[in-house]
DNA sequence: TAAAAGACTGTACACATGTATAGGAAGTGC
DNA sequence: GCACTTCCTATACATGTGTACAGTCTTTTA
C-alpha cells in the first residue's frame, strides 16, 4: 500500500507532504481535470513548494500516475476488506459490490476523477481503466477457480458486467442532477435513479 | 441557422474559413477536451493563422461557445426534420429519439465532445448542457400545449427521461468498449449493449 | 475608378506552465 | 563532533499559451 510511515517532519495533518502532494492532486485532478491543474496550484493546495512535487515525483505524468495507482489501491481495499467466507457466489459478488459503493461513498474525488480518465483513455498508456480492468479480471478468476463463478459466460464478459453494474450509475448520475438542477419543480424530491443494464 | 452563405474569398472546401475553424475546434475540443487544446492547433489544423481566430470569434471561450450553438443547432435541427403529422405522442416522441440518434451517428465528435461538457458544467455559466436542457424543455411544453404529452409527470421529469434516454447509453458505451477492448475473447463477437432507464 | 469593409497574415508581448538545479534545514548513524 | 541522507525552498529557464495590433490583400459598395 502507499507509504503512510511518517517521514521525518511529518506535519501536524499526520499526513507526509508527499502524501497531502498526491491527495490534493487527487481532488484538484478530479474537479478541473488533470490538463487544467497546474503543479503550482497543488503545491499551493499541499502547502509546499513546486520544487518539493518534482523532488518526490519527478514530473507531472509520474504524480498522475501515483495518484491512479492510489485510487486502484482504495478500490483493491475496499475488495479486500470483505471476507471470502462460506458462502454462495451471488452473495459475496453483491458484498463486494457494496464495499465498493461504501468506498467511492466516502471518496467522491475517486467518482469524479475516474469519470474523467474514461474520456481520455484509448491510447497504449498503462492508464487507470485499464488498471481497474485488471483487477476486476483477477477477482473473476479467484472466483472462477474457487468454484464460485459461473463459466457459462467468458471472462470478459463477466468483468465487463461487473464494472458496468458498479461504476455505470456512478458516471451517468451527474447527467441526471445537472438537469434536475435545472427545473425547481424537481427541487425538494428526491432525484430520479438510473438503472444500468447489460444485454448481449 | 449558423451562416453557410459565402463570404467573400470562399475555400474550395465549400466551407468559409470561419465555419472551417468551428468544424474543426469541435473535433479537437471533443478529442483533447477544450483545456488541452490551443487556439495555434485550432488554426493550424483548419488551414489559418491564430489571428484570424481572434479576428473571428475575439476570444478562446467565444469560439467555444460558437461551437456549442453549432451543436445545440445540430439537435435543434435533428428534432425539427420530424413532421409532426397527425400521430400518437409516443410515436412522435420515438421519431425524434431516431432523429437524434442518427444525427450523433452522423457526428461523433458531437458525442464526445458532449461526454466531456457534462463533466464540466457546474458554474453559473451558461453552458452546453443548460441549452440542451432549455431546448427539450421547450419540445416538452410543445408536445403538452398540442395535448400529445401526459402532464401527469412533471415536465422535469420527462425533460430528464428524454435526455437520459437519448444520451445515458451514449455516454457509458465507450466504457464498455474500453473493458472489451482488453478482453480476446470478445474481439470477434458484437460488443454488449447497454440499457439505461430511470426510476423514481 | 475610388473608397470603404471585411478577410487574412505576421509579429510581438505578457504571462503561465513544466522542469532543472543549487542550496538550506533537519533528522540519523557513527 | 562529523558525514550522510532526506526533506524542502528559491530561483531560473525554455517553451507554449491567449491576446493585441499593424498592415496587406480582396471583395463590395458607390
Amino acid at each position: 500500500m502507499t507509504e503512510r510511515a511518517a517521514g521525518p517532519r511529518a506535519r501536524s495533518d499526520d499526513l507526509t507532504a508527499k502524501a497531502r502532494i498526491r491527495r490534493e492532486a487527487l481532488h484538484l485532478f478530479a474537479e478541473h481535470g488533470v490538463g487544467a491543474t497546474s503543479l503550482r496550484t497543488v503545491a499551493a493546495s499541499a502547502g509546499v513548494t513546486v520544487g518539493l512535487i518534482v523532488h518526490h515525483y519527478g514530473t507531472k505524468e509520474a504524480l498522475c500516475d501515483a495518484v491512479e495507482l492510489e485510487v486502484v489501491d482504495l478500490f483493491a481495499e475496499a475488495i479486500a476488506s470483505v471476507p471470502v467466507a462460506d458462502r454462495p457466489a451471488a452473495e459475496l459478488v453483491a458484498a463486494r459490490d457494496v464495499a465498493v459503493a461504501e468506498m467511492l461513498a466516502d471518496n467522491p474525488a475517486v467518482v469524479d476523477y475516474l469519470r474523467r480518465a474514461i474520456l481520455h483513455g484509448g491510447g497504449d498508456r498503462k492508464d487507470l481503466v485499464s488498471r481497474l480492468t485488471e483487477l476486476t479480471a483477477q477477482q473473476v478468476h479467484d472466483l472462477r477457480s474457487a468454484g464460485l463463478a459461473s463459466t457459462r459466460q467468458t471472462v470478459g464478459e463477466q468483468v465487463v458486467t461487473i464494472m458496468v453494474r458498479q461504476l455505470g450509475r456512478l458516471f451517468l448520475q451527474p447527467l441526471v442532477d445537472r438537469i434536475a438542477e435545472e427545473f425547481d419543480d424537481l427541487a425538494g424530491l428526491p432525484r430520479p435513479q438510473l438503472l444500468v443494464s447489460l444485454t448481449r
